[in-house]
DNA sequence: TATTGTTATACTCTATAACTATA
DNA sequence: TATAGTTATAGAGTATAACAATA
């Protein structure tokens, strides 16, 4: 299911005005999860998923030491990446064995059938960007970089602690109208 | 938290390669992560978030005539809908009325203090795509393009039925070594 | 019978905090 | 004490299915 706002008009308020059509937050946000959705799609075939993926491609790159460097080349905690482990290895994918020299680290394995789920997810992957890339054409350098621009400007805002969400079903209980 | 796969070099399989550096669709991912936790870290300053500034931006629109059509223009599902309107009832910012024409359709209307909320979102949203849009600059029309481009060639692949994801969890529980 | 919306329930993903084992 | 990882628990967001009210 797609959200579909940006055939919806213009909204004013004061001296301001948001355009649907011209917004690029919205236009940025409803791209990425239509072309998200076709990415899961493509992975789903392959008996994957994002959250199994970016793991599995980490895993593959073998760019950590840790479970604690994994998780945060991945963006998750390390409880969180513990469940997808877990899961993984009950799948049959990994296998974790301590490390004889450090017996608190795992040390994080493909099986034979992980390895081959990963060229799988590898190569939809592969197929999947060149889509896009023939699909952005000529104007892929500049797309790169308002890509890296976005995120510059996005960053320099989003430093600092996360704020908690405004917990609206939490604090709904409390003194609700009657 | 966010995740870092670009800076992670590159994996070959076979002919293939896949390089973090140039993944657009890893590259397209991770920005608009950035992008949307700043926004969701704006939002937050004037109480909301980004579901709850979706609906109220239908809301404000004015553009449903059922609660079906709001989901639908919101991308989520009816009881999903009913849900963050049950919160928003609670909080005081809409109200639902029965239609007297006819009962089964529910009005809703912002609440005056809902009304303020949506122009504080309003305004951050605004301001907020004022920013992304300086950053991008000069090439914001060759962006759009190129975001429509991608959006047409991911619906192409994305039509049909969501196939389920792949539910490591699930089938963890059924033939867990020990 | 069809439509509008709600309720009941469950599932995924995620996090925080407390914990175990090891150093 | 400090570190690596796990477990226990919880919560936000979502969905499906069964339901009630109304047409």
């Amino acid at each position: 299911m797609s959200n579909d706002f940006s055939s919806k008009g213009t909204i004013t308020l004061g001296g301001m005005s948001f355009t649907g059509e011209r917004a690029l937050g919205m236009t940025l946000w409803e791209t990425t999860q239509v072309v998200n959705r076709a990415f899961e799609r493509m992975l789903a075939e392959v008996d994957g998923n994002r959250a199994v993926w970016f793991i599995l491609l980490a895993l593959g790159r073998r760019s950590h030491a840790t479970q604690r460097e994994l998780a945060a080349t991945v963006g998750i905690t390390e409880a969180t990446l513990t469940h997808h482990l877990t899961a993984l290895e009950r799948r049959g994918w990994v296998t974790r064995t301590r490390d004889d020299r450090d017996r608190r680290v795992q040390r994080l394995e493909f099986t034979v059938e992980g390895q081959a789920a990963f060229e799988r997810m590898l190569a939809a992957a592969i197929r999947f960007d060149r889509l896009l890339t023939s699909a952005v054409g000529e104007d892929l350098d500049t797309f790169f970089s308002a890509l890296s621009r976005l995120a510059s400007v996005a960053d320099d805002r989003g430093e600092g602690p996360l704020p908690p969400l405004a917990e609206l079903r939490r604090d709904a209980g409390d003194d609700a109208p009657a």
